[in-house]
DNA sequence: CTGAAAGCGCTTACAG
DNA sequence: CTGAAAGCGCTTACAG
């Protein structure tokens, strides 16, 4: 079924039922002539093919979201935010995965170099991406969520206010009046780790309290890395043990749960947990999480917003999204 | 930058250009024509627009993966096995919410009438949605996963043997000795709610025990069904307390668990709890939960494999996948 | 061994 | 008020 099917059953030319059909103002039709195609159209059941008109108006409708790690519960709020937004202005979004993206050229050619989509939102992190996330910039429009460009050219950044976040958590720690707060980190070369310990870092020196690296373990975002940095830190003897623990997200939290059922150290009686990343999971972990809700979906939205908006973000502004809020539960 | 450009630079014809570019074997071109097309290439940094191409050959490398709730910890397997399966093929995935092209002729004109993809994955369940479905793959080749279309013409199914995963699960109740097993479902007019229920009714069935409508309680999928659900089917008196809890989902499972919890009632010590679904979750709940693994992600896989394949399957036919695997863990 | 031409299905400047 | 024509960027049957 196609539009010169239509025209024809309507007994108009093709470019006159593509006016009117797409309520093209300057075409003048008839009240009579409209309502024949209008007719025609619904009769044969009409809807034009996407790929030609893609193909005719530069633009496909289409917003890659490359993300690192599709099983991971922490994103599912930036998805269902960059999926409204492009839903609400009739855009696709097309997933695609950022590790393969990054990796394989032939993934890159196929999706961003033959523009197949009209924008990107990317989930950096790691800093051998950046070259390459450049390269994209250069050939369609993108943004980056969840860590900054730092000074990138022509790249957008949005991302939550993760310094003050992990302020937020670290001073409600302080609040409850830990002294000794031990840190559980995703990977060491992770921009997003450095944020959260930097406001970590910057709530104890408020605190008039030393860092110490000696509270500080790596891991990555995952349960088993919280397991085993939970562990690791609470094997320090007697006073130097840490009263409190700030996980770097809802993961490693739940990890670090499990190890002190594990090794019989009640939370929050003997140590307080309070961790990055609020969701639903937070509640029915026992006991209870207290956590910082990071405003991810908003994130995701934003980002989508930005790409699609007419107003053009000027070169590596970066963009940032409500404040983060503190939930308070019982492991705190 | 156009295949125009590179023939130009090469000096033939965009002719030739596309089918040196492309391998076509009956371009008997010379070494020296060849080379210097490739060359050409290279140096213009040419891919080909995917656009063009999805235009003249009539195949988009798109498949649409429409889901129910993207916030779900359930489906993320079944999204990355469908990942997988397209990019192995160099395909993407283009996102859909299923209640939005159910509900949303806008939606359902733009993605599947326009021929935005080559072929869709929608996740069913819904009795209202089979009219819709059996509509979309008049015009596109469709895969229903997670819940058989019994009867639907030219649709195929992928799901896993539902009824053997929740008896398995029902059975490893029943072994440890529990004959009151309450069963906390999904929604009522959910087909999934339907298998489960029916293997657990047949293994309860099987083992000489009387089927109790008083022991099933309905819910959304998610905890709070579970918590809500437990409360009131531990409400009831004395002797006809369940001694084992069925939870249809993992998330039911966790709402269970923490109901438990808030009641003071010992999981497994006062009651068993166990759910269909496992994820990396289940590890991580307290006490660790019980499950049967669903082999979601070859559910994904296999239904983007059907798509792709040349092998058309015949009809409505259902596909099956491995069976499932009970993982026994501290809640029962 | 290589090219001119047609066409995928649309939209829009130009013309009348 | 409406249409003929060109063109988006590719591929491929046809021709030589």
């Amino acid at each position: 079924m196609r539009l010169a099917d239509v025209a024809a059953a309507a007994d108009v030319s093709p470019a006159l039922a593509s006016r009117v059909l797409n309520g093209d103002l300057t075409a003048r039709a008839t009240p009579e002539t409209k309502q024949r195609i209008a007719d025609a159209a619904r009769e044969l059941g009409y809807v034009a093919n996407a790929i030609a008109r893609q193909l005719r108006n530069k633009t496909t409708g289409l917003i890659g979201l490359v993300v690192h790690d599709l099983t991971s519960p922490i994103y599912v709020d930036l998805m269902s935010g960059a999926r409204a937004a492009a839903a609400e202005h009739g855009y696709f979004l097309l997933l695609g995965d950022a590790d393969e993206l990054m990796s394989n050229p032939q993934t890159f050619r196929n999706l961003v170099a033959a523009r197949r989509i009209d924008g990107i939102v990317i989930q950096a992190g790691h800093a051998d991406f950046e070259s390459r996330i450049e390269e994209i910039a250069r050939i369609l429009p993108t943004v980056v969520v969840n860590a900054p460009m730092d000074g990138r050219a022509g790249v957008v950044g949005v991302y939550p206010d993760e310094v003050l976040g992990s302020r937020m958590l670290t001073d409600h720690l302080l609040e409850l009046g830990h002294r000794r707060i031990a840190f559980l980190s995703g990977p060491e070369d992770s921009q997003t780790s450095h944020l959260r310990l930097e406001g970590y870092a910057q709530a104890l020196s408020c605190a008039q309290i030393a860092f110490d690296e000696e509270l500080v373990r790596y891991g990555d975002w995952r349960a088993d890395g919280g397991e085993s940095g939970f562990r690791s830190v609470m094997d320090s003897a007697g006073d130097s043990r840490p009263t409190a623990v700030f996980a770097a997200n809802t993961l490693i939290a739940a990890g670090a749960l499990s190890a002190a059922a594990a090794m019989d150290i009640s939370v929050p009686g003997d140590v307080a947990v309070a961790a990055i990343h609020d969701s639903w999971l937070a509640d029915y972990l026992v006991p209870s999480l207290t956590t910082i809700e990071l405003p991810l979906r908003q994130v995701g939205w934003q980002a989508v917003r930005i790409l699609l908006a007419d107003s053009v973000v000027e070169g590596d502004v970066v963009v940032s999204s409500p404040a983060p809020a503190l939930h308070r539960r019982n492991s705190t």
